[in-house]
Order: C-alpha cells, then sequence, then structure tokens
DNA sequence: ACCCAGGTGGCCC
DNA sequence: GGGCCACATGGG
C-alpha cells in the first residue's frame, strides 16, 4: 500500500520535473542553491509578505524594501522600532500592510535575538526551529516550512492550498491535514531540500497552469 | 462589479 | 476541533 503511494509519487515528481524542467527559471531566487546571507534574509521576508498575496506584488514591495535599504533582518527590526508605520507603508503593495509591518518586525527580532541572524539558525535542529518558528505572531505552518525548507536548507515538505488540490486531483489520499500530507510526501521522496524544493515549486508552477486553462 | 493571489490569528460554539 | 471573519492590495 505504501509502496504503491511511493511510486505514485514519484512518478507524478517525475512527470512535472519533464514538463517544467529546473523550476529555478521561474523560481529563481527560492529554488536558488547557493544563497547568500542577505539573500536568505530576503527569502523570510518574501514568506511573509507573500500570505495570500499576488506575487507580482509581492516583488513590488520587496523592490520598495530595497530602495529603502532596509531589505534584511537587521535592518528591518532596527528601523521598525520607531518607524513601523512607515514600514507597512513600504510592504503596502502586498496587501495586508499593517499585519504585515508587525509580523515582519516579530519575525526579525526572533532571529536577531534568538539566533543573531540566519547564520546561526541554518545549523540549529529543524525541529526545534520548525517549533519556534510557529511559536511567533504571523508564523502558521506553511510560512514556517517555506522558511525553513526555502531559507534555512531544512528538509521539510512545504503544504498549501496548490499541494491539497494536487492531491485530490491525484488521490493520493483523502486525510487533508498539513502534518499527514507532509508526511506522505516526505515518506515518498528522497529526504533531499532540492526535491523538496523543486517539487512544491513544480506544484504551484502546474496548479497556476490549471487555472489558466479552466 | 466581482474574484483571486505561494495564510494567519482570533473569535465563537 | 471545526466554522467564520478580518486583514487589503493590484490584476484580470
Amino acid at each position: 500500500m505504501k509502496k504503491q503511494e511511493t511510486n505514485k509519487i514519484q512518478e507524478l515528481y517525475k512527470q512535472l520535473y519533464s514538463k517544467y524542467g529546473n523550476p529555478e527559471g521561474q523560481w529563481k531566487l527560492w529554488c536558488k542553491r547557493q544563497k547568500t546571507l542577505l539573500e536568505r534574509e530576503e527569502v523570510i521576508i518574501g514568506a511573509i509578505l507573500a500570505q495570500r498575496a499576488n506575487w507580482k506584488n509581492v516583488d513590488l514591495a520587496i523592490d520598495r524594501l530595497k530602495q529603502s535599504k532596509i531589505c534584511s533582518l537587521r535592518n528591518i527590526y532596527d528601523f521598525s522600532k520607531t518607524n513601523k508605520n512607515e514600514l507597512a507603508q513600504l510592504v503596502r503593495p502586498s496587501g495586508f500592510y499593517q499585519q504585515k509591518a508587525n509580523y515582519l518586525f516579530e519575525i526579525s527580532k526572533f532571529f536577531i535575538q534568538n539566533y543573531k541572524g540566519v547564520k546561526e539558525a541554518i545549523a540549529a535542529p529543524t525541529d526545534k526551529l520548525r517549533k519556534e518558528l510557529l511559536a511567533q505572531k504571523g508564523i502558521g505552518p506553511e510560512t514556517a516550512d517555506d522558511i525553513l525548507l526555502y531559507a534555512l536548507d531544512k528538509p521539510v515538505f512545504v503544504i498549501d492550498e496548490y499541494t491539497r488540490r494536487f492531491v485530490k486531483k491525484h488521490n493520493l489520499t483523502q486525510d487533508l491535514f498539513y502534518a499527514r500530507l507532509q508526511e506522505l510526501f516526505q515518506k515518498n521522496l528522497p529526504q533531499d531540500i532540492k526535491v523538496y524544493r523543486d517539487f512544491h515549486a513544480m506544484i504551484v508552477l502546474e496548479g497556476k497552469d490549471m487555472n489558466l486553462n479552466t
């Protein structure tokens, strides 16, 4: 039974890969292998801003942060202590901007105070880090796993609405709880961050294509 | 004028 | 433990 799932999931992965090739072309930064510390921080910031937002608007918000030279955890932390409202205005294009400004401040504070930045966090155990992230305001399971997988190189599979639709479409399981779905993918794939990253990216690309074709 | 986009937290019962 | 609602912008 498990083995059937294994073959099916790996088969779907291969199918997507032959269709899309390396998704690094579209998910340029997120699927990139070797990221600088600043790029990792940009992924974390993007993970917050991308919540329920169109990615183009997220890019715009990030560009505005870059222009103001506060597209780093340290700068966001320092800046938002006194100028949270201005931070909110900068990220406005991504929507829910006041909430997200608060979330950005909280997550920056978390990494600066607990780990002195992302470098130390990368060395921390995945389970510990995941629990701590989930305890932060604005970080739910999907955002936590985005950060762990795409910014900190931790092997966790990201589940989102596209993944749920994908699972339903291919009848992989009836149980759509986050933990169950994550387990399903992780147990049936090699524990490899590149596979996890690319697979999730391709599921999203596929989901968008479906939207366009219906 | 709607509907959606790489969610989350806070209520309510 | 599920079912709502607020949060808000820009693009189709």
